[in-house]
DNA sequence: GTGAAAGCGCTAACAC
DNA sequence: GTGTTAGCGCTTTCAC
């Protein structure tokens, strides 16, 4: 099968080569009845139009880059977070006939700048949305832009700029799930914290403490436990927490896996859940709902976050006008089985 | 920062365009002082080639895509699957200079074979590592050979001609896990099939049985549970088979997901694992080792197989001679908690 | 409204 | 070994 080229359209259709391409690219000042004799034989012949041709004249790549922190790099990557991002910055390219190409990338490497750089030079792609951490990582960023390539970050943590960012309400629905928890009777609540490389994730912490001081409880560095975002790390916070003299009733992790690991490490010794300890999370990730009891948790919409930061690049009109201000896409409870009433 | 091209490391080498791209390509022919000068310049001026020019004259993208099932069509996409065999392909790629495109592909939809003509007449990847069951469906499979994109397939069942194809040893590892729960004194091993349309794990079905017989163990029909391959349909599954007047002591599910469904149905019912009642799945999904107990499984080799996919394309030296065959990456079984000896 | 001509940055074929 | 010359298929001036 051969491929038809704009040439062949122009043949079919008796005008100009310039003329296709003003349909194809939608442009003004083309009468109705030449495009419609256009429109048919593009049809007819299925063209479309061959893309490295139309970066190399245009400089667009009609590509869309997703960076985010290789999963190589972790024990057991869970991966839900970042099949998330990928839907979402998928269903705008879908929706603008732009394709992604994803390029994990290790912050701990020395040439992890060096690699985003040859991403770049190579293939163009018209944006890059950034995950966290690495939105936070100057090294990285700094990487991007000194290319000049279109760049969203998400969930950056405070940020210096007007670059367009989209984040989510860490800190305000952290201070809700709190005050949930305390809403129950729980009255020593544990919190365990996230990776220190991840600057969002510090505004669940601080929430943390916002939602204990609204519902009138002393915060306790006691019951603070740090963790690294990964599930093993939730386990041995789960075990330390829990060995207190007095421990916690109720234990809050700044994510997920985290939770799961503390679930596990109650079930190891045999305490239940929920009816001796409550067990929050963040992020629903699917393991949330795999899991038994089922966790409660803050529905972080990544997706969500992820197509509006891609829609953002796609629709910019090259002058940055749009990739400015912060767009805050909120986070919700989701309350399931492993959250109950403190105990007696 | 202006980019620096082809004619820049040229002037600056004091050498012909050709030469350059000679350097740069790895070509034979060229003088090793004159390799070292452009060498030189390249770095001195940070040069990298433009792939869309290099792609328009050579008709090679550098770019794979990688095309599978759309997860955004199930209810909870478990994603572990698909991050992966993203994982293998991506390391294929970083070792040839390769970038990743990822196109899930929703077969449901009629347009699905018209997404993927969009894909390759744009986007022109030098190859496709089609994964199952998306590999097993003549549809798809042919909306992408019929452009003539190499095409290596993953897991794709039976199939016919010698196009190269990347599998797992499905059915003897099954047998495998089948005799090793019989040998703990399971006489009742229930198995719950997955989605009729993926192939490949009908051999799951097969390798079951074929350790039934090695056990010197009867194959009752009563015994088997037909899943879609989502944790709901485990439960469903689990719920049944649990139900039956004389339950299985023992349950091999064709996936994890089920799996953690048939636990989840099992917890439920306060039936203990693995006291009173064995589970296996297959495939080693990450919620394999944070579920509790920790599930006995068999380790699909996803990321090895997706990798030497990726390789066998990137490696083609496009007369497709490399391109043949079947290449077998086995797995394993991954003994944990979930599995005991039967009860008396 | 439409078209002609000139590249975009690279590789391929062929000279030297 | 190295350079010259044409394109690859499209978009962009700028004419008409």
């Amino acid at each position: 099968m051969v491929k038809a080229t704009i040439d062949d359209v122009a043949k079919l259709a008796g005008v100009s080569i310039k003329t296709v391409s003003r349909v194809v690219n939608r442009e003004q000042n083309v009468r109705e009845s030449t495009r419609e004799r256009v429109q048919q034989a593009i049809a007819q012949l299925n063209y479309r139009p061959n893309l490295s041709a139309r970066n190399l004249a245009s400089q667009r790549s009609h590509l869309i880059g997703l960076v985010y922190d290789d999963p190589s790099a972790y024990e057991i990557p869970s991966g839900g977070f970042i099949i998330r991002m990928q839907q979402g910055v998928l269903r705008a390219c879908a929706a603008a006939d732009y394709e992604l190409l994803i390029h994990p990338c290790n912050y701990r490497h020395r040439n992890a700048g060096d690699k985003l750089h040859a991403l770049i030079d190579q293939v163009r792609p018209d944006g890059i949305v950034l995950a966290a951490p690495l939105s936070n990582m100057p090294r990285i960023v700094n990487a991007i832009t000194a290319k000049g390539t279109p760049l969203v970050r998400m969930s950056p943590g405070e940020v210096n700029g007007d670059q367009y960012k989209v984040v989510t309400n860490d800190r305000e629905v952290c201070a809700e799930m709190t005050r949930y928890l305390a809403s129950l009777g729980h009255r020593r609540i544990a919190f365990v914290t996230g990776h220190r490389s991840h600057k969002a994730i510090k505004y669940r912490f601080l929430g943390y403490k916002d939602g204990l001081e609204q519902s009138g409880l002393p915060f306790s560095k006691d019951l603070v436990c740090s963790g690294d975002n990964s599930f093993g790390s939730g386990e041995a916070c789960g075990d330390s927490l829990l060995s207190l003299d007095t421990p916690p009733t109720a234990v809050f992790a700044a994510n997920d896996d985290m939770a799961a690991g503390i679930m596990r490490a109650a079930d190891r010794r045999g305490i239940d859940i929920p009816d001796q300890l409550s067990v929050v999370g963040f992020d629903d990730i699917t393991l949330a709902r795999q899991i038994y009891p089922s966790l409660t948790t803050i529905r972080q919409p990544l997706s969500n976050m992820a197509e509006r930061a891609a829609h953002a690049l796609i629709n910019d009109p090259g002058d940055g006008s749009k990739l400015k201000g912060t767009d805050v896409v909120p986070s919700k409870l989701m309350i399931r089985e492993s959250t109950g009433p403190a105990p007696a």
